[in-house]
RNA sequence: GGGUGUUUAGCUCAGUUGGGAGAGCGACGGCCUUACAAGCCGUAGGUCGCAGGUUCGACCCCUGCAACACCCACCA
């Protein structure tokens, strides 16, 4: 028999499966979709996207395999900011600009790289195992899609819902684009608190000194402002002070925004350069001077001195003139939330600029209604508190960036800058009913990214056409992603979904945790703690990762420690553990917890795992290949080991179920591990050699055990396969096609149901029995040091009537699994002989002692098994003990207990017998 | 500043209507037992973060506190 090796079956069934255009809908049943997030076309596969779409995969097989019309709408994004970066820094490594390419050739250029790079990802999620349906694939900047972009931009512009503005906006000035503030991260750096002295303009002798973190925008300042209840500066207010550097007189106002306690309790006021300042300057009808570029320079509006420089440059310019001026009383440090454009990582600037926006509060307000209502439930459901905190306090979305790749925004103006909307030039000229003549020229922006998959589960179906698949798959069943993503995506698809189509995206947005590396940090590339998914499947040698997770490093000092971390972790690089086990290890791991650790061991044991389930079908196998007649037989007869074994498997694929419906991967997992590992292997399986390999066992009875054998093997399979897809197939097909269905393909078969006359108490019991009398033994042979391979003599005594029933029933699979030489009952008369000793309920088990027990030991186990009674009994007796439990607690919880003290006080007396008597030795 | 989550064995985590604390890994001891040493058998290890409260009874419900993590908003 080979060995489980994953490299050498999952590709090859991948292949079958997409060729055999398994993952189409099947076009029966009720339907059942899920619309992929759309990794960035050009990216790759990180743990992140393993980790989510593994998830999906699982529940997409599972309800394909119970018989759903079942859609995974595949697709890829655009990606507008990161594409146009990657490209723009290929070509800087050509040593070309994109301006000196002009738009057409750069957007060619992004076509191309999209051409070249686009499948990695698609080849990526196909080792994976994901069962997608590749045939209808999409493109955010296809051409369907596009078509649905233009229409809901000019539906909404015509009625009102898009305008244009000139507003403050995030600025990034190393892309030269606006960004939404999704897109902005601030952390919190270190920095200065620089104090100027403003000379008052009635009195230059006298001054107000503000404190400031952004030295330069003074250049800007068109106020100061103070509280109007603070009485130093009461008497100041409406008078003017004297701009230093600038020969501007500029007002002092009074504002309830200015906190008295922080710095002097004067702001400076910069309406241009600062969003509390722009509310400000409009509240106070203040002059905005606008002194940066794009690029973030200082412009022509500052004095000459400065034009041209950098914020940076300029900021020390300033400081240097103030100081000479006397002006500058002191530096604090201080710390500040520094807002970093969450590509470029540059500084981000609030900016005045002519932007398109989306009005959204008429589309948030029936999107927040939707969740309320629970027409979109998320799981789990606290994760609903971030989609209300954001909607209930969203903004105004800017959707224009200044960017050339993605899809270009359907306005045109004329020479006088009149806007027309429409779906082309053409539209256009016809709606507005303009001349011929007159020349239009498109707006040059693009919309944002997150635009157009917003629209994504329905533009995937073909809207604006009305389709069938849109009639049959929309709304999706349930989106799978992150925490991350809930404002940026979950939220705009709600509300744009709930607009054009008059429905829900989707019922359920699962929320999936962070995946971390092992000591619960976040994998990022500037950390080098980043795992490819790939690697564990594919394995990886440890100069190979330390090359990669090095690769592109700007400082040395952080690639070296990242290498020597690298090697720490993994010495011998990482092995080829397979898919199958690398998603087994996600399954299990995806607990409701908010970030998830990813542990290398997890996946070891998880292969051993899957090693198990190998070989568990190989044992199968020596039973089951070549008997086809006793496999098909009608004339056979069930033990109570398989009626047992039946009988678990109802409740493992009732645990299973129960956790798919409730969205429960870990639990899921848990259970078929449970029962593939300690009840099919650990029990069914030694219990049915005897069986098996015994000469004598009756015909009908060796036959029923083949047959339950090769039924539960089978059904395991079948119970598993959403979650190892690929091993399942393999050993499915292993399998004679007299114990299963005669399918190329395990992924379209009926997914088990539990089926709860097949539950049998009675062989649980018997089973339950069988296992506590070999535990015994074990236990016996382990703590004396006794040889598995040694007979030894056993005795039973005190059994009742059903302990002797069962002692006959299973007297040869006892023989086989204890290894008795020989098994005898004592009468009530008998004298026990000096013995270790087990307890299985009334039931004494002895081990005579003669030659093989250390009165030391047996002492000492015993010891350990009175103290664990009697405390046992304490608690009990405790309980008894106490009125108003016995008054208040339910009948049935006191009983339970008044028994269980019988039971424990009958097992004292036992062991202390057995004590005793070892002791007099 | 506001909010959310986490805290259970050495490590990573389960614990689903409050009724005898579990798994995997690791540790220790013994086994090449004819599916599997990627394995088998046995053993040890926990005041369930801290302090109160409700209850006959709390890992579970309530209050407060602490530590850690994340999210949102940011005082120039």
């Amino acid at each position: 028999m080979t060995k489980y090796s994953p490299q050498d079956i999952e590709q090859a069934w991948y292949e079958k499966w997409e060729a055999n255009n398994y993952f189409a809908p099947s076009g029966k049943g009720e339907a059942f979709s899920i619309a992929i997030p759309p990794p960035n076309v050009t990216g790759t596969l990180h743990m992140g996207h393993a980790f989510q779409h593994s998830l999906v995969d699982a529940l997409i097989r599972y309800k394909r395999m119970q018989g759903h019309n079942t859609l995974w709408q595949m697709g890829t994004d655009h990606a507008g900011i990161s594409t146009q970066m990657v490209v723009t820094e290929q070509l800087a490594a050509q040593d070309i600009k994109p301006m000196d390419l002009g738009r057409e050739a750069f957007v060619e250029k992004v076509w191309d790289w999209k051409e070249q790079s686009g499948n990695t990802i698609s080849q990526q999620l196909r080792r994976l195992g994901a069962s997608l349906h590749w045939e209808t694939e999409r493109f955010t900047m296809d051409e369907g899609l596009s078509r649905a972009v233009l229409e809901v931009f000019v539906r909404l512009y015509d009625e009102g819902l898009i305008y244009r503005g000139k507003r403050l906006v995030n600025w990034d000035p190393q892309l030269k684009t606006s960004i939404s503030d999704l897109e902005v991260v601030s952390e919190e750096e270190a920095g200065h608190l620089w104090h100027f002295r403003y000379p008052l303009a009635d009195n230059p002798e006298e001054h107000l000194v503000v404190a400031t973190t952004r030295p330069e925008t003074m250049l800007g300042d068109t106020a100061v402002a103070v509280n109007p209840d603070d009485e130093r500066y009461k008497h100041l207010i409406g008078q003017e002070i004297i701009l230093p550097l600038t020969d501007r007189r500029v007002p002092i106002i009074a504002d309830h925004y200015v906190d008295m306690e922080f710095g002097t309790g004067c702001v400076k006021i910069t309406p241009a350069h600062d969003f509390n300042d722009y509310d400000m300057g409009r509240r106070h009808d203040l002059e905005i001077i606008n002194i940066l570029t794009d690029e973030a320079r200082i412009n022509e509006n500052a004095p000459a001195k400065y034009q041209g420089l950098d914020r940076f440059e300029a900021r020390k310019a300033v400081l240097e003139d103030l100081e000479a001026l006397g002006l500058l009383e002191k530096v604090d440090d201080h710390t500040l939330a520094v807002p970093r454009g969450e590509r470029t990582g540059a500084v981000v600037e609030p900016l005045l600029s002519d932007q398109w926006f989306v009005d959204i509060k008429p589309l948030a307000e029936p999107a927040i209604k939707a969740v309320e209502d629970g027409d979109i439930e998320f799981i789990p459901k606290n994760a609903e508190n971030i989609y209300f905190a954001w909607m209930r306090n969203i903004e105004d979305w800017c959707i224009s960036r200044q960017l050339w790749w993605g899809h270009r925004i359907p306005a045109w103006y004329d020479a006088e800058g009149n806007i027309y909307v429409g779906r082309s030039e053409a539209e256009v000229r016809q709606k507005y009913e303009l001349d011929e003549t007159l020349t239009l020229s498109q707006d040059p922006d693009v919309l944002d990214t997150w635009f157009s998959s917003a629209l994504w589960t329905f533009s995937t179906l073909g809207w604006p056409d009305q389709t069938p698949e849109l009639e049959t798959f929309h709304s999706t069943d349930i989106m799978v992603t992150g925490h991350d993503i809930i404002s940026l995506w979950v939220s705009r698809m709600i509300m744009m979904t709930l607009r054009f189509i008059g429905e829900v995206p989707f019922h359920k947005v699962y929320i999936h945790g962070l995946v971390t590396d092992a000591e619960g940090q976040k994998m990022s590339k500037s950390k080098g703690n980043g795992l490819d998914p790939l690697d564990i499947v594919d394995g990886i040698s440890l100069d190979d990762l330390v090359a990669k997770r090095t690769a592109n490093m700007m400082q040395p000092r952080m690639a070296q420690r990242i290498e020597k971390a690298t090697r720490k972790e993994y010495p011998d690089g990482i092995m080829a553990y397979g898919t199958d086990p690398l998603r087994f290890t996600f399954y299990a791991i995806a607990s409701r917890t908010r970030t998830v650790r990813f542990d290398m061991k997890r996946v070891e044991g998880y292969r051993n795992f899957c090693n198990k389930l190998w070989n568990a079908a190989s044992f199968g196998r020596m039973h089951i290949d070549g008997q086809e007649d006793d496999l098909t037989a009608a004339d056979v007869e069930l033990t109570p080991v398989d009626k047992w074994i039946i009988s678990e498997f109802q409740h493992v694929t009732a645990a299973v179920t129960l956790a798919m419906e409730t969205y429960r991967f870990d639990l899921a997992a848990k259970a078929i591990y449970e029962f593939v590992w300690d009840e099919f292997c650990d029990w069914y399986l030694e219990l049915s050699k005897p069986i098996l390999n015994d000469a004598d066992t009756p015909a009908a009875i060796r036959r029923g055990t083949r047959q339950t054998l090769a039924k539960i093997l089978e059904s395991t399979l079948r119970l598993a396969h959403p979650f190892l897809p690929f091993l399942t197939e393999e050993l499915w097909q292993q399998l004679p096609v007299c114990v299963r269905t005669d399918s190329d393909t395990i992924m379209t078969q009926a997914y088990p149901i539990a089926n709860d006359d097949l539950i049998n108490t009675e062989a649980e019991a018997d089973i339950t029995w069988l296992k506590k009398v070999v535990s015994a033994v074990r236990n016996i042979r382990g703590e004396m040091d006794i040889s598995p391979a040694r007979e030894i003599p056993v005795m039973f005594a005190n059994g009742s009537a059903e302990d002797r029933a069962r002692i006959e029933r299973f007297e040869s699979l006892l023989k086989s699994l204890i290894r008795p030489e020989q098994m005898t009952w004592l009468g009530p008369d008998d004298e026990k002989p000096l013995a270790a000793t087990g307890l299985i309920d009334e039931m004494e088990l002895l081990v005579p002692m003669a030659g093989l027990i250390d009165k030391e030991a047996e002492l000492a186990r015993l010891d350990k098994a009175l103290e664990r009674k009697s405390r046992d009994k304490e608690r009990t007796a405790g309980k008894l003990g106490n009125p108003s439990f016995v008054d208040k607690a339910p009948a049935d919880v006191v009983q339970k207990e008044r028994d269980k003290l019988v039971e424990l006080e009958s097992a004292l007396e036992k062991l202390q017998q057995q004590r005793d008597s070892v002791a007099s030795m």
